[in-house]
DNA sequence: CACTAATTCACCCTATTTCGCTATTGTTTC
DNA sequence: GAAACAATAGCGAAATAGGGTGAATTAGTG
């Protein structure tokens, strides 16, 4: 028996999933609330396995309000329904602890079968939000690879990691076993590569679109 | 008609797959090969919708013809199968551009759905793969997202958004309007917050851990 | 009102960085 | 073997950064 509680301002959805839920087998709903106000002692009062959280709801939205769970009661899943395709919430979902993410237009087997998916150990999501996800996940964890770190030589690029790490020129020279004007030599060509005037810059680059 | 390749080094397995696709309805194989020598020829004599990709190949493995399906025929869709549950077969698959990720341990059904999943522009994935993305996912892009971003006061903030920016303190003086001595005070406070002694060290920790 | 924090500015001095030009030694490429 | 490039190194000038010390102004707080 999935114990499941419903958070969701709309009346009618609200009213909608807890029949659905105690209808079905398997399920039951053990709590259905319009806002996030009294969520914690709520909670408390009636457990539950898994919430269905919307997103959209006056006064702590869903996200705000899937912190809050996974802060005070992590074993319990938080399951995401709503409108919003942006990548922003779910970005911030996901990062909020949810574990999964589905949109309104499921339908009511959709939604028990994401319910049981979450329970069993799953991150239930909609088609095309599982493709953003992956899409998501690519751009900021591989922003791009297949930059060609700007043609940068070996020794430029032990340089520009020296750089990075906060290093004077002095210290680097020490590090490389070299003499501080070949450092100096080093750094006019990284700037010259990277089209920078600044070690901040070089620095600011570096990091934000490349290897270091 | 989703028209579909498969690269599966298990004779036994492979066949079953031809089959299962040949006799079920709406889906046809376009090619069955034991291994990814010459995987650009094939795609390009017998087109295909979607890949069906194992990873433990001889040869080439599945996350690199992944990459190179991707780098010659961009609208092929790839789905990676296979017993690894790795994380960082996960992590490279998506970043190779597979467009789903389930496990070997799927139903025949399964394994249409998914297909199906595909082609409809989602991203199908094992519940647990799921949840292994969600985790990935949450642990690569916010590292730690709490941290009180060093106390740094607002006009520190603007300061040192600046200095990320490669600005020179007369540069920054000019564009918030104050005396390069200011500037130099707030770089020496910022200095102090965040425990560093250069511009370039700041400038690294700030993008690291930080807003910026 | 007294206290504190934030912001602003000044002066001084040294260290470091940036950028100009030049040059030698290997290694790889054509 | 000439040409190109990487890595090394040097010199010198001008600009910038970094650190010490001190201090006035404003804003907010108990």
């Amino acid at each position: 028996m999935i114990q499941v509680s419903i958070f969701e301002d709309n009346k009618h959805l609200r009213e909608t999933f807890q029949l659905l839920l105690d209808t079905a087998e398997g399920f039951i709903c053990t709590g259905a609330y319009p806002d996030c106000r009294d969520l914690v002692p709520q909670l408390e009062v009636n457990p539950c396995d898994i919430v269905l959280m919307d997103i959209e709801m006056p006064g702590m939205n869903g996200i705000e309000a899937t912190k809050l769970i996974k802060e005070n009661f992590p074993e319990t899943l938080v399951l995401i329904q709503t409108v919003f395709f942006e990548d922003e919430y779910i970005f911030d979902a996901i990062c909020a602890g949810a574990s999964g993410y589905i949109l309104k237009s499921t339908t009511p087997v959709g939604y028990l079968e994401a319910i049981a998916n979450a329970n069993a150990g799953g991150s239930p999501m909609t088609p095309g939000i599982a493709r953003r996800v992956f899409e998501l996940f690519k751009n900021n964890l591989q922003p791009q690879l297949a930059n060609d770190t700007y043609n940068l030589t070996n020794q430029e690029k032990k340089v520009l990691q020296q750089l990075v790490d906060g290093k004077s020129y002095k210290l680097i020279a020490a590090e490389l076993f070299v003499a501080i004007d070949t450092i100096k030599s080093h750094v006019r060509n990284i700037y010259a590569k990277l089209h920078v005037h600044s070690g901040t810059e070089a620095v600011s680059k570096a990091i934000r679109d490349k290897i270091v």
